[in-house]
RNA sequence: GGGGCGGUAGUUAAGUUGGUUAUAACGCCGGCCUGUCACGCCGGAGGCCGCGGGUUCAAGUCCCGUCCGCCCCGCCA
């Protein structure tokens, strides 16, 4: 076996990415990977790789250690004896010396200056042939990357990736810290609580049986903290939610979870501010000052987002905004188009309400530069019925304000024109018309939004383009409407303090009640969101009330946090940081999956290991539990 | 739960109205080559066309089912 002296006695003396022309004449010891070996016939040339870099290393029969003042001239035949063998992916160490490249030097890369002639070579392992090439423009089916993460994540995107987290980790560990928080951490087994997202449940061999839920996120006892006394804490901390999956959502993923005592909305904002300001300078070396010079983002009503954007999370990297017109056909009655003149009739007679969420007619104006063939807008009609919508009504303006193309032509001349003022729509322009259920109008006209936006250039299909967006999306309603009961339930959580003018009437009027509840917005992402909490008992009381829970029912569901809150609880509040989706958006990948080191598919498997897996009966019987069939 | 797209050598793709032995590039293996760096040149191996059923003289191709992957709606307080 090989003498290994290239661990136990040698050290390496450089990375693959370190030397430069200043280092010729060095003697160095690198160890590495076989990124490519280029053998040209008693010369061989090998592109050594580890993180931070390749090297070319040269393996030359005819190398004069004399002339490079130094001792070797045995170890030359085996070291190229060596090269002979080697393949792609070995790893393999060698000595040898800097020498400058001269004419032939490599301009694209950092170390192209120089090459290494290799004195003496080591093999540390061999490789085996790998199902896809290490190369930075991988075209590969995800599945087979995520079967061999371990060979994807050799790749330097991705050793980038997760050096720029390893950043973002740095930077919010030493900003939030400097701020006052302590770094303090929650259990990931939990008692369950019912409501809100799915927990991943843990079978407890203790007390069979019985289950531990994995925590959704550390919200309670962060809370507790603040009672303890803490009075600012961070952790960067997972959480986990047994939920479908979307691009921007695995099953397992991490947050910056703060919280704040005696703190109002636009405390945990500035910290908050501060924390991404620093983010983004330490990781892309931009300074959001130059966007934002005041060092605050912008903020909007969650109404006002609805309105415009149709979602929470609008993305303001362009425009073409939504515009409400459900008043326009309801004072034009319908304006001759027959199913306007239906909603607006169910306005007259009192079936519909504009006070109250219900029924709406919004539009969006499409300018002739989209150039919309009849197969695009065929596409767009699909993805709506996709969506749950009937279909998608449309109107092209002609020269003379007239609509063509159009089920709608039967349109007045009032309407048209008053819909022309309110959207800006010109000659040429494609209104497109949403009516009925407010949720989904605004669910498929900000899809449409997105995909035109894209189709059009105004975004790229994923990345940032250039442009970071920020955007606080506030005072959302406290209580939504429960479809199946008729009664209400909490928008987001309990726990959430209404405003303090809306107190009197959480119960009273439950629909109007606003709370400081917030969401942090990135290019269409929600990146974070959080709220201050309901600390006073009299007030908490009133919002179960509302919510149908009476005072048992809250014992029994929240009763440790209750008590905890009627033992000099602060007020508080905080904030839980999308970590992942920040990463993703500043690494500008397409995915959560790209900036998770080991992630799920879309259906929750793992196929590197396979998980989840079955257990076998014992386990499960000491678990006692049963696993029923699968219904069919 | 619903809708859409996809699955063909190790990888990425092509494959005609169903019709001989399923192509190509990269990778892999062997040979040659002393200045390559996407090295080059010559040769070679490599296929359950995701899986199961059906239609047919004949299926990668058509039909049904199913599995897996991705995107969206629902869901994610």
């Amino acid at each position: 076996m090989a003498q290994r002296k290239f661990i136990d006695d040698w050290k390496r003396t450089h990375s693959c990415g370190d030397l430069r022309g200043a280092d010729v004449g060095k003697q160095v010891v690198l160890f590495g990977w076989v990124q490519a070996r280029r053998n040209l016939g008693g010369c061989v040339f090998v592109d050594l790789r580890d993180r931070e870099g390749l090297t070319q290393v040269v393996f030359d029969p005819s190398t004069e250690p004399r002339d490079l003042s130094v001792d070797g001239s045995e170890t030359i035949a085996q070291a190229v004896a060596i090269a002979e063998q080697i393949r792609p992916e070995w790893v393999i160490g060698i000595r040898g010396v800097v020498v400058s490249r001269g004419e032939n030097l490599n301009r694209n890369r950092p170390t192209g200056e120089i090459e290494v002639r290799v004195l003496e070579a080591e093999i540390f392992n061999q490789a085996e042939t790998p199902p896809f090439e290490i190369v930075d423009d991988l075209d590969t089916r995800e599945e087979l990357r995520l079967q061999y993460r371990y060979l994807d994540l050799r790749r330097r995107p991705m050793q980038q990736i997760f050096r720029l987290r390893h950043q973002m980790n740095q930077t919010a560990r030493r900003y939030l810290s400097d701020q006052g928080c302590l770094e303090l951490e929650t259990p990931f087994m939990v008692k369950y609580t019912p409501g809100g997202a799915r927990n991943f449940l843990v079978p407890s061999r203790h007390a069979a049986g019985k289950f531990y839920a994995l925590a959704e996120s550390p919200q309670l006892f962060k809370q507790l903290f603040m009672v303890a006394g803490f009075d600012r804490y961070f952790q960067i901390v997972k959480c986990f939610r047994d939920e479908d999956f979307r691009l921007d959502r695995q099953p397992e993923f991490t947050q910056v979870d703060i919280e704040l005592s005696f703190v109002n909305q636009d405390d945990v904002f500035a910290l908050v501010e501060g924390l991404m300001f620093e983010i983004v300078q330490q990781t892309r070396g931009i300074d959001l000052r130059e966007k934002y010079p005041e060092g605050r983002f912008p903020r909007m009503t969650f109404e006002e987002s609805m309105q415009r954007f149709g979602n929470d999370k609008p993305d303001l990297r362009f425009g073409m905004e939504h515009t409400d017109i459900t008043d326009l056909i309801i004072a034009h009655q319908g304006g001759g188009v027959p199913f306007f003149a239906e909603i607006a009739n169910r306005f007259e007679n009192g079936t519909l309400r504009r006070d109250i969420p219900g029924e709406i007619v919004k539009v969006m104006s499409v300018s002739a530069e989209a150039k919309l063939s009849r197969k695009d807008l065929d596409e767009m009609e699909k993805m709506a019925q996709s969506m749950g919508a009937k279909g998608l009504a449309r109107a092209k303006v002609g020269a003379n304000g007239e609509w063509t193309q159009t089920a709608l032509k039967t349109a007045t001349v009032e309407l048209r024109q008053a819909i022309h003022e309110r959207t800006g729509a010109k000659e040429g322009d494609l209104l497109l018309f949403q009516f009925g259920k407010a949720a989904l109008a605004h669910t498929v006209l900000a899809n449409l939004r997105l995909h035109l936006g894209k189709k059009m250039g105004h975004i790229p299909a994923f990345g940032h383009g250039g442009k970071l967006e920020f955007l606080w999306v506030v005072n959302p309603p406290m209580f939504e409407a429960d479809e199946q009961t008729g009664g209400w339930v909490a928008a987001h959580h309990a726990f959430t303090r209404p405003h303090d003018d809306h107190i009197a009437i959480v119960e009273s009027d439950p629909a109007k009640v606003l709370c400081y509840r917030y969401d942090l917005v990135l290019n269409g992402f929600e990146v974070g969101g959080g709220s201050i909490r309901l600390h006073d008992p009299v007030v908490q009381r009133a919002v179960f009330r509302t919510l149908g829970i009476d005072e048992e029912q809250a014992e029994e569901k929240f009763g440790f946090l209750l008590k905890a809150l009627r033992h000099g609880a602060p007020p508080h509040g905080g904030m839980a940081i999308g970590w992942d989706r920040v990463a993703m958006l500043l690494s500008e990948t397409e995915s959560l999956r790209d900036v998770i080191p080991f992630p799920k598919t879309q259906r929750g498997a793992d196929p590197m290991t396979d998980a989840p897996s079955a257990l076998d009966d014992e386990q499960l019987a000491e678990l006692r539990l049963c696993v029923m069939p699968q219904k069919n």
